[in-house]
DNA sequence: TCTAATTCTACTAATTTTATAGAATTAATT
DNA sequence: AATTAATTCTATAAAATTAGTAGAATTAGA
């Protein structure tokens, strides 16, 4: 499952891929405009800031805006920012490996290669939905 | 990802699919086979019990053992009985639905359709694991 | 200099997860 | 009937994570 700061941050990706070309939001407009608590959404912005998602403008009239195009923003991109991991185990992970501490013998585990079959498929699917792809439905 | 508790039952699972057949297996030892903490394992074998994937005899040289085929038992099932919804969100779920607090209008949600995209395909993916693809592994 | 925005650091409250403890119950064996 | 060894049940506790808040510092346009 997502967590609320992950489903947040994309509707703040959508609310701001919906707005004209140029336009700045700032952001009460945004957490009024897709009813997020504000100040939790500073934070999340600042993270989308720092993963290079979104540029900020700072001072009076300052606020955010994409920076990455819409289409490559991906949801598996976004997941793996705030909720990290893909996968369903750490051990069958890409881009967040860790061995699990109960496992005896990594390589003869019947479990990782199933969860491995997973990852693969969900990565696929997660990486077919585009922020642009979602403001288009 | 998944909690421990269900990587636990799936170690369980498997362990038990792995003994002889009309064999019983007793708490202490699929803990120190699947190296599960003993009290934790006790819990989690009694959730598997009440959703009839296990069976278990009482009393002295009593324990456990698999009640479903293993064919039939999918990861799909197991990550339901203990993590709960397969989708992203709960509004995009088809077994554990539930509405966003902080949506509007859900029949005009954008990511909602993106999401329900996304659990068809894990859906189908986790279904095709069953315990005895992974002991076969 | 005033105003209004982002940025930063720290904190708190609630929830969930990961267990553990110990008594009650059950049933096979002696 | 007593003993033994297992499941079952209820309650609790400790740790980690999540969700959200507070308030001061910084920035920049008017």
């Amino acid at each position: 499952m997502l967590s609320h700061k992950t489903k947040y941050a994309l509707k703040a990706l959508l609310y701001l891929a919906q707005q004209d070309e140029n336009h700045i939001s700032r952001t009460i407009e945004i957490a009024e405009g897709a009813n997020i608590p504000k100040k939790f959404l500073e934070q999340i912005l600042l993270d989308l800031k720092r993963g290079h998602f979104v540029g900020s403008k700072q001072g009076k009239y300052g606020g955010y805006y994409l920076l990455k195009d819409k289409e490559t923003i991906t949801l598996a991109d976004i997941h793996r920012l705030f909720d990290g991991a893909i996968a369903l185990l750490p051990c069958a992970s890409l881009n967040f490996y860790e061995r699990c501490s109960d496992c005896v013998e990594e390589s003869e585990c019947h479990l990782r290669h199933g969860l491995m079959t997973i990852r693969d498929e969900t990565l696929k699917a997660m990486q077919g939905i585009t922020i642009a792809s979602l403001v288009k439905k």
